[in-house]
DNA sequence: TGAAATGTTGGGGCG
DNA sequence: ACGCCCCAACATTTC
């Protein structure tokens, strides 16, 4: 017997540890465990909790229809797993790779327990295609700029999907199985947030969407926040509730569809490449795991950022009075989503107009991003501040203004999110400013900054800091 | 996966 | 017809 240990692997398809499981031992015994990190964790969000939780249910839902009751437990997986795995007298434990130091650290923990207790314990590549050490260049260290990194990628031949968890019939012991807890205020943590459809059924629904469609124009209707050109993916990653093979065999159909047509061969190519940056940033923490305290060019960590709690407040509640900042950010508190153009433009914004530090921003996309996830929402922060692998240079800024009127040209994402502009005429709605709007009865706010000062202020610190590093 | 400042060119208005 | 200026429209450089 082998208990599976359910994490961020959500799902019954495509899942690595399971289906080895499945092959390996007569009886797999499913666990979820309701650690106390989920709680307590750093930057723990409610919505970012709620999907998980509810993803967990639809998890016990899809598991129960194939014949197998999902055992939940809560405390500590040190002391749950080799307790669990004696009362049932299991053999093993499989469970599939997390690459976050806390959870390599808990994980070692989890080993030394179950050896003890001369319990086995396995631990499968799944969440990614190519581990850390897995592509490294010539010389061989890791890579820190991602178009060779994708080069290397997209040389080597794509897994196929493993086989999804096979029905059974057989009878199993009963034992103790801790309730679920569906709403995270159960946890603590009040939901504030709308939540996304959950589970390896919301994720389906989603990817089918997407590559009915918007994959196709993918090469230019990634780039606007109105549109539904994007995925929305990422929190089914997150929680695995979606298998990357899968993903990509699927691709690879999308890919035979589109023909020849080179618009639509290019959608489905730079969608890949979307994919190849979340592996290529998975590989940046794993190696590179200073990351998470600091700056990945460690002379950047002598910047002078602000600590201006006034403007950071406004950045985060959407009151920048720069119309892309302020909807971007009212969306995120709203529903946990940000389109990714929207997440540049709003790092940008905390960093080189505010001067206030990535790790703020980091730290509170944390708190409210549904897909938050510690490589990806890292390795952004650090492109956009450019202190990090592959940055944009220092001196790339981006102009909230002609961000928005290249991106959001009619103001349709603007008037959805900052409704004290809903009137403003498409011409002037990314610089009410200029038409007068503001002060008097109409309650949007003036720029909180200017940012052609600020933007001179931002060259001048970094200046400072390359004059003494080099 | 920029933007601003600066430089160059060429057409048209005008004396 | 010619030189001069203005200023788009690009192109290049700089941050």
């Amino acid at each position: 017997m082998v208990l599976h240990w359910f994490r961020r692997d959500l799902r019954v398809a495509d899942n690595t540890a399971l289906s080895e499981a499945a092959r390996r031992a007569e009886v797999v015994v499913p666990v979820f465990i309701l650690e106390d990190a989920l709680r307590t964790g750093p930057d723990v969000g409610a919505a970012r909790l709620a999907f998980l939780l509810r993803s967990v249910r639809d998890l016990r839902d899809d598991l129960g229809r194939r014949g197998y009751p999902l055992i939940i437990r809560a405390g500590k997986s040190e002391l749950e797993l080799p307790k669990l795995a004696a009362e049932l007298g299991a053999e093993a434990v499989f469970c599939n790779q997390r690459y976050e130091p806390y959870s390599q650290a808990r994980d070692a923990r989890v080993f030394n327990a179950l050896n003890t207790a001369g319990i086995g314990f396995e631990v499968f590549k799944d969440a990614v295609v190519w581990e850390e050490r897995e592509i490294l260049t010539q010389a061989g260290n890791p890579y820190t700029v991602f178009t060779p990194y994708s080069k290397a990628w997209k040389a080597r031949p794509v897994p196929p999907p493993y086989a999804t968890l096979p029905p059974t019939t057989r009878k199993y012991p009963v034992v103790a199985s801790a309730p679920l807890p569906l709403d995270p205020a159960e946890l603590g943590h009040p939901l504030t947030q709308t939540v996304p459809a959950t589970g390896s059924a919301g994720a389906g629904k989603l990817l089918d969407d997407f590559l009915a469609g918007p994959v196709f124009a993918y090469a230019e209707g990634r780039d606007f926040p109105a549109q539904r050109g994007t995925s929305r993916l990422s929190p089914h990653f997150r929680c695995g509730t979606i298998g990357i093979r899968t993903v990509l065999a699927r691709l690879e159909l999308a890919r035979k569809q589109a023909g020849t047509d080179p618009g639509r061969r290019k959608g489905c190519e730079i969608f890949l490449t979307e994919l190849i940056w979340r592996e290529f940033y998975q590989q940046v923490l794993s190696n590179f795991p200073h990351v998470m305290k600091g700056c990945f060019r460690p002379e950047y960590d002598a910047l002078g950022w602000s600590e201006n709690r006034a403007h950071f407040e406004a950045w985060c509640a959407g009151q920048t009075g720069y119309p892309i900042v302020d909807a971007a950010m009212r969306c995120l508190n709203a529903t946990g989503e940000m389109h990714n153009r929207l997440r540049m433009i709003t790092a940008m914004f905390l960093t080189k107009d505010l001067l206030i530090s990535w790790q703020w921003g980091e730290r509170y996309f944390m708190q409210k991003l549904v897909d938050g996830d510690l490589g990806a929402n890292n390795g952004g922060w650090q492109w956009s501040a450019g202190t990090g692998t592959d940055a944009a240079p220092y001196f790339r800024i981006f102009n909230p203004v002609s961000q928005g009127q290249k991106f959001d040209p009619v103001g349709d994402f603007v008037r959805q999110w900052v409704p004290e502009l809903a009137g403003v005429d498409s011409g002037v709605i990314h610089e009410p400013w200029t038409a007068g709007i503001f002060g008097g009865g109409a309650r949007y706010p003036r720029p909180i900054v200017d940012h052609g000062e600020q933007r001179l202020k931002c060259l001048a610190m970094f200046k400072a800091v390359r004059g003494v590093g080099g």
